[in-house]
DNA sequence: AAATAAAGCTAATCACAATTAGCCAAAGGA
DNA sequence: TCCTTTGGCTAATTGTGATTAGCTTTATTT
């Protein structure tokens, strides 16, 4: 049931790994179970149904984004900010941050697909660039702006802190992405940047 | 002259852009000046073409990394030891690599075209890996490995130190990919990254 | 229950784009 | 100069893959 819900499942699947232009309507139909001119009933065309996961996509990422505001437009809570505190703190946000966007299926089939496809359209390039960059150092400027107001951390240009945090953290993800058998050895390395980043912007640390 | 170069350039141009998928053997021909029945004279089909530009970029590259050891096999010179020991130094080493790696016509379209191809085949996926994020880890591991010795910088973790340096410079790259127009301020961004790091690493700084 | 809509199928169609056939002119070595 | 190779062209060929036509069945509405 609701054919249309897993022919967008089906194609993002597809598309992840191959690519638009190399997936056949007929595989996609396939995988859903029905024949190539059925999907027809429910989309107008293959681009139609590209466009159609864009958009559910954007759709999702905006509902996170507004409950967690992600985007950056909004304040902490004292728990968050207190969670943060400690070099064990950003140690399990960095990790669970890594994780969700590894190992979520649809995190992570759409990062592939839209890594493939960025060039295609200015606006796939800026929503790339929106949804895994800008809003996260966003997002990460105001906690490092936060616990830096409160003494936590040393440091006056929270936007190169979230630079500096972030940039390993994505690094080593789209590293995973391609050949997922290193998850274990990046993990590893994950870990010792965010301790050494910590230390680096400890009060009065000696590394 | 020397129609088979020609090819090989019009042919990196259009996939970088458009992915080999989307390009028409008729447009790489176009661009040549010729008609595309011609092109098989020179090279015995689509794929072989796009087989020939990734033999000879690998060529290339392993050429550049024979020279400047950028595979991280050898020990550098006084003089880059030398040059590289103050903020300016580095400041200098991150932006003549970006800059590089940037404007480069090759260099762009060549990660360009892996960028889009990589979830093609494992293949070109670890030579994304390897030519973009291991070679250069491996490389600057040594370098700040002989600062921390000499005792220029503190630190003892040569590769989390790469790490922090180089995955920022590498995610402003990729986003000046994908937005050009954006290169100044990110450009901006690169010499705060740089600057600020310079200073975590310097021994009794305060920030 | 009749009527209509929704969703599936098989069998075309249609377009296009890679590749091959076969011809011709220029280049260059014997 | 003749002969062979090289590289180009036009005109097929071929394969393929998205999309449409038109029919059937199932579900929904009245």
């Amino acid at each position: 049931m609701n054919t249309k819900k897993k022919i967008l499942d089906a194609a993002l699947d597809l598309f992840s790994e191959k690519g638009y232009a190399n997936v056949f309507v007929a595989e996609i139909a396939e995988a859903v179970g029905i024949k190539a001119p059925s999907l027809y009933k429910h989309y107008k065309s293959k681009r139609d149904i590209f466009n159609a996961i864009i958009e559910e996509m954007k759709k999702n990422y905006n509902r996170q984004a507004a409950t967690l505001s992600i985007d950056g437009n909004n304040a902490m809570s004292d728990a968050e900010v207190f969670s943060a505190a400690s070099e064990d703190g950003l140690v399990k946000m960095g990790f669970s941050l890594f994780s969700f966007f590894l190992h979520d299926g649809y995190t992570q089939k759409f990062r592939k697909m839209l890594t493939i496809e960025q060039f295609h359209t200015p606006e796939l390039a800026e929503l790339f660039t929106k949804q895994y960059i800008d809003d996260s150092l966003k997002y990460q400027s105001g906690i490092f702006s936060l616990l830096c107001e409160r003494g936590i951390l040393k440091g006056n240009n929270p936007q190169i802190m979230a630079l500096q945090f972030h940039s390993p953290i994505y690094m080593l993800l789209t590293m995973c992405d391609r050949e997922p058998e290193r998850e274990k050895e990046l993990t590893a390395l994950l870990e010792q940047h965010i301790r050494q980043f910590v230390r680096l912007y400890s009060k009065g640390d000696h590394l």
